[in-house]
RNA sequence: CGGGGUGUGGCGCAGCCCGGGUAGCGCGCACGGUUCGGGACCGUGAGGUCGAGGGUUCAAAUCCCUCCACCCCGACCA
């Protein structure tokens, strides 16, 4: 490719609008550029390695039995109705206003409509069937460049299974192809345990890659043996002690204490010894969720626990339902509450909690003797330097970015839309799904984040856009251009991917930094500094190093460079 | 959807607060010339509904109102 004719829109100032490093150099380098809010228009370089991210993943899949599908993005609306996603997705899904259709922001639907129709027996199963086409959902806020847009670049498979067993297997066959991808497409990252959401099913894990523009919270070991997103994250901490005597319960006046800290300080006791009564709603009940000292509820476990949405109850409500603000409730004698504990809680005595009347206390509860608690459960959120839960590290809590997500589905989508096999007996049951997601553009973009410096991009060969940047550094010197347009001829001969820039009126300095800033893994620069001495020389990008070749032994070195 | 910010030639910005003369600067672009190994230089030139609509005023990029777009934080995110 000639860079006098292509079209490589290379900027030097950074454009204001981009925060973040992969989407800054992904408009400087010409790669994309923003249509609208989280809609990119891909330009030829940066379309070259979303081909060459496509082709890794469609080798990987294959690898794995996936056979390539190519389904619409345009769907009846009425297949969305039937698995009560319209209303799930909401104002995420994209509706066509002049046809009843939606824009597809994944393709459960579609498959198991195929499925239903076409998988009649256990004979027909295993399947895996893949796909990597634009999905649409309406994000309330788009960021960070082309990690989370409007209209995007997935891959998404689907296995068809007749036992859970099978969908093991087809999870774990899922979960070794992504370690290939991703190794290959150069990123460092690592995998966590993962909530299963609105999604259902019984077990979920993501591929991350550690990043402080990540929009996902990690707790990592720092050995590395435990990852987990935080929303379901646990770690080992102590539990409350029960004492072998509780004592009657003693209401004391604690005026203007509100927060743990305070009571904490006031009363010159241990965090330990409190209950903090944390309010919300569960769908319409009210909930008290009593947690130990100042834990942080985590609203993710409390979500998945009670299978409804929840929020905060609103300061009015609470004083209506309770008779006190926040800050003086507790369990007992709550009347119309759910009421559940931390595990942490189980089975304690001794506490002190809010009594349900503004600035009063109540001293030497017993969760088991004084109030009707509904169940303990694992509802905290981990705290950096906390044991990680095999107890063999410490954690950290690091921002990490989802590349990729694997699911057990169960059969929610083959129950909703009755998508049933005849097993050995001849009865119908209803297909066991997965599901697999990986974004094509996060993996660019994430390439970008680990493989930069201050001058450019830094791409593998896997998937720069080409392999070798050729420069002659001045079109003056007819020497130069000879040999420069020889090498050039070789090398696509050779079948070697290059660049060429033999713009006529750019300066030597312009072009370095080109080349730096487009990334490719080899520079071959043509000055007649190296020519009239028989000499070419060749850049590592990565490395900086330079060295100098005869012109004849370019392409083997190049080819010897890029092994 | 809450909070904050920004919209001025292709890009990056100044001017706005505190109302007045042909709306400036850098980069880029075109033409001519000089340069040619780390984002060269000189000269000439083209290019603007100042986000949109309305209002106040003799006079609005500038003041007021409404709307829109984009960015950041939060909420949300199979």
């Amino acid at each position: 490719m000639r860079l006098s004719t292509g079209f490589v829109p290379t900027v030097k100032e950074t454009p204001n609008d981009a925060i973040i490093p992969s989407h800054q150099l992904m408009i400087r380098a010409g790669m994309v550029r923003l249509l609208s809010a989280g809609i990119y228009a891909w330009l030829p370089l940066g379309y070259r390695v979303m081909k060459k991210v496509v082709r890794i993943v469609q080798e990987e899949m294959d690898a794995i039995g996936g056979q390539e599908f190519h389904l619409p993005a345009l769907n009846p609306i009425e297949l969305w109705e039937e698995t009560g996603r319209v209303k799930d997705f909401g104002d995420n899904l994209f509706h066509v206003k002049n046809r009843p259709l939606v824009l597809a922001p994944t393709h459960e639907e579609v498959i198991c409509w195929i499925a239903k129709n076409h998988i009649a027996s256990y004979k027909d199963m295993p399947q895996i069937w893949y796909q990597i086409q634009t999905k649409f959902r309406n994000e309330p806020r788009p960021r960070s460049g082309v990690l989370r847009g409007r209209q995007f670049l997935m891959k998404d498979s689907y296995s068809l299974d007749t036992t859970w067993d099978a969908l093991d297997k087809s999870y774990d066959l899922h979960a070794e192809a992504y370690k290939k991808i991703f190794t290959r497409c150069g990123l460092k990252f690592f995998i966590v345990g993962a909530s299963s959401g609105a999604m259902g099913g019984t077990g979920s894990q993501e591929f991350m890659l550690e990043s402080e523009s990540g929009e996902d919270t990690i707790a990592l070991a720092e050995d590395n043996s435990y990852a987990a997103n935080i929303e379901v994250a646990t770690s080992l901490v102590p539990k409350a002690v029960r004492h072998p005597e509780s004592k009657p319960l003693q209401e004391i006046h604690t005026p203007k204490v509100k927060t743990i800290d305070e009571l904490a300080a006031f009363l010159k006791v241990d965090h330990s010894k409190l209950a903090k009564s944390v309010v919300y709603w569960a769908d319409q009940t009210p909930v008290l969720v009593l947690m130990m000292g100042n834990d942080e509820l985590n609203e993710s476990k409390l979500a998945a626990l009670l299978k409804a949405n929840v929020r905060p109850i609103e300061p009015d409500n609470l004083r209506a339902l309770t008779g006190a603000d926040a800050g003086s409730i507790g369990p007992v004698g709550l009347k119309g509450f759910k009421i559940i504990a931390d595990k942490r809680l189980e089975g304690a005595n001794g506490l002190i909690s809010g009594a349900n009347k503004n600035d009063y206390h109540l001293m030497n509860i017993d969760l088991e003797r004084d109030c009707t608690i509904d169940g303990y459960y694992d509802l905290r959120t981990v705290q950096a330097g906390e044991l990680a839960p095999n107890g063999k590290a410490k954690l950290r809590i690091v921002r990490g970015i989802e590349l990729g997500h694997i699911f057990k589905l169960g059969t929610k989508y083959s129950d909703a839309l009755s998508a049933t096999y005849l097993d050995e007996k001849g009865q119908a049951k209803p297909i066991i799904m997965g599901s697999y997601g990986i974004g094509i553009e996060r993996i660019i973009a994430c390439h970008i984040e680990q493989n930069h410096d201050e001058n450019g991009i830094v791409w593998d060969k896997a998937i720069a856009p080409y392999h070798v940047h050729l420069i002659a550094v001045s079109m003056k010197t007819q020497e130069v251009v000879a040999l420069s347009e020889h090498l050039y001829s070789q090398m696509l001969g050779a079948g070697i991917e290059v660049m060429y820039d033999e713009r006529a009126s750019t300066s030597p300095g312009f072009k370095f930094k080109d080349a730096d800033l487009l990334g490719m893994p080899l520079q071959v620069i043509v000055g007649e500094k190296n020519r009239s001495k028989g000499k070419v020389e060749i850049k590592l990008r990565k490395t900086g190093e330079r060295m100098l070749v005869a012109p004849d032994q370019v392409i083997a070195s190049v080819k010897e460079l890029l092994s």
